[in-house]
This record gives structure tokens, C-alpha cells and sequence, in this order.
DNA sequence: CGTCATAGTTCAATGACCGAACCGACGCTA
DNA sequence: TAGCGTCGGTTCGGTCATTGAACTATGACG
């Protein structure tokens, strides 16, 4: 996206589209959610050129969405996690899901508060328990009958139900 | 943006990216909530070159986000307005403009309950009627104290309190 | 020590974005 | 009705971002 900024907009929309408006930046939030942590799991998962890769993580890293944090089990590499700030997007992911599940394509996954196992309505709630969990609350899961088109190792981890930000191992 | 769409991730976030991810697009559908419904105003208010506008417009007619009307009080022009579907987008607009006020830079405006006047949560709730408002049941106004930097008539317009959704006059 | 996987960087080609200039339709004024 | 201004665009050359492929550096494994 040419000219990242929108430096004559005064307004917070376009901060936050600053910081998670280019291409690709709200996917590989979507799959840090999700729990991928590495470069290559990212790369496998979006399909992404390796330089833009590389860039949106600098940026996200830069504006405090990811951590960049020593991997324990191998010398000289990173993993990419989610900060606090990052996690406060949820709202942002969530809402583009429901509109995207609505009126683009449907879903791939459904969401289900861990407490009580009931899907999340539109509005991010669980109306059994009357709260908004937040993402580390969720698990999601394939839909039912749903043929996943792609066979990337993330992919395949994500086939079964899975909590929201566990790390995922490939 | 190259390669507008996300055609090998299975998703429907990617989905949702492929109609409002581009560059303006989301600062186009924000100026639609606010009431903006001329070309002309569009291109004031977001200081975005011509043509770039004329594209994005015509794209967000095509994915069924906003409306071209005739313009009744001009032969020949048109008026470009929210459909249900570009109204459903309020959360995903709602969300990033609660993340960017507490993370980028402070709102220039706040949101109220038209009903109570109540200030909305960061949830968008109105916890004293205990609902989520629509966003046809929200006042914007501009923050006490705060100093715009902007001077196009439709700036203007805004510094006055404004029902979301109402057309604005220029 | 050689081979492999990971995590990048570099590069040329292509496509998107930018600002300025241009253009046709309509409205207003004299 | 001739002339001018506004609105809503389109066209254009230059600049910047994205892409896919090739290359590199580091550590793990045997």
C-alpha cells in the first residue's frame, strides 16, 4: 500500500490504519490469534512474499502489536507473539470475520466460548453466559462439513479444535 | 495495493480484506457513516487523489457497500450512500476507532447514546440502556478542547454535533 | 565435515498510487 | 446566449510498493 501513512487525517481510524492497514498486516494478526509464532508457519499459512513477510513483522513489531522474543528451543531464532496492545485488536478481527462471514465467503471456523462450548454470537457475546470472552475464551473449530483448500502444516494443525492463542507446533 | 484480492487464503477475513482492506477504503466507508455522500466531499475531507477515489467508489458499489443514487436537487450527479450491507461495517469501524484512540493517537470526537446522551463503552454499549445502538442511534460530537486541524467544509460541518448516518450539507 | 531447514535479504519486473492537467455536463449571470 | 465556474470525473508520467525467484547466513543433525 503506497504511502503508508495518512498524515493529513485527523482522526483514530486512521492511526490504527497506519499501523494495521497494509496488505497483509491484519492476516498475520488473524494468525497470531490463531497461534503462529514463526516466520516460516507465517509464511506456509498466507502464501506471502518473504521480503513483505519480513517487513509487515518489522512494522507490527515497531508499533507494538508483536513481540519479538528469543525462541527457547533454537539458538539465534525469534518468535513473534502477540502484546497486550496487539490483543485489544480482537474486536477488529472479530468484526471483520462476521461481516466477511456474512457477505463474502462463509467461514471456515466457528468460534465457541471454552466455558460453556455455546458459539459466539454476531456481537462477540455469549449469550448463555451473558459476557464477552475474550479470545483466549474461544476455541475455534472447523465448521462441520467444511473441505479446507489448503494443506499448508499450519493448516493441518488447525484442523482440530483449537484454543485462540495457544502457540500452535507444526 | 498489487494484487487486490487473497484469492488462496480460505478465510473470511480475507474476504472481508478483498472489499475494504485497500488503501482509503475504510476512510471512505467512515465518511459514509459520518453523512458524506458527494464525490466532491469525499475528496475534500480525505485530501485523496481524484482518481483514486473514482476507483474505490466504484469498487465498494460493485461489492454492494455503498449505493449510487441519482442526486435529485442536481441532473446528472450522483450521491453515493450506505446500503445494509455497508451499514453492517459499523462494527469493524466502531473497533478500530476504540484501538486507535487508546493506542495511535486520541479520538477527535466522542460517540453518544442519542436516546440518554450516554457516552458509548469501548464495547459500543450503552451500559446505562444496557444496549449495543446501531450506529443511526449515535451522536458524534467533537471532543471539549480539542483543536482541529483541518479546515474543508465538510470539517466544518462536523465541528457541530451530528447524528451518524444523516447527510451532511456542504 | 556435509547436508538440511529456518529466517531472512537482494533484485528485476510489474502493478498501484500520486499530483497535475484535462474534459464534458450543468448552473448561473449578464 | 455567451461566458464562466463548479462538479465529477478521466488521463498521464513519475514514483513507490509488491511480487516471485534467487541468494545468503546461521544453527541443527548425522
Amino acid at each position: 500500500m503506497l504511502g503508508k501513512t495518512y498524515e493529513r487525517q485527523d482522526c483514530s481510524i486512521a492511526g490504527a490504519l497506519e499501523a494495521v492497514g497494509e496488505r497483509w498486516t491484519l492476516l498475520i494478526v488473524r494468525d497470531a490469534f490463531y497461534g503462529v509464532r514463526r516466520f516460516n508457519d507465517f509464511q506456509a499459512h498466507l502464501d506471502i512474499p518473504k521480503a513483505v513477510l519480513s517487513d509487515r513483522l518489522n512494522g507490527l513489531v515497531e508499533d507494538g502489536i508483536l513481540a519479538r522474543v528469543p525462541d527457547p528451543a533454537h539458538a539465534g531464532r525469534h518468535l513473534y507473539e502477540l502484546t497486550d496492545s496487539g490483543r485489544e485488536l480482537w474486536p477488529v478481527i472479530h468484526s471483520l470475520l462476521v461481516w466477511g462471514g456474512k457477505h463474502r465467503r462463509a467461514n471456515s471456523r466457528v468460534l465457541r466460548h471454552a466455558q460453556c462450548g455455546t458459539r459466539l454470537s454476531e456481537s462477540g457475546r455469549c449469550e448463555v453466559c451473558g459476557v464477552a470472552p475474550g479470545p483466549e475464551d474461544l476455541i475455534s473449530e472447523r465448521r462441520r462439513g467444511y473441505q479446507p483448500k489448503r494443506d499448508d502444516p499450519v493448516s493441518q494443525v488447525l484442523r482440530a479444535p483449537h484454543r485462540m492463542l495457544e502457540p500452535i507446533e507444526t
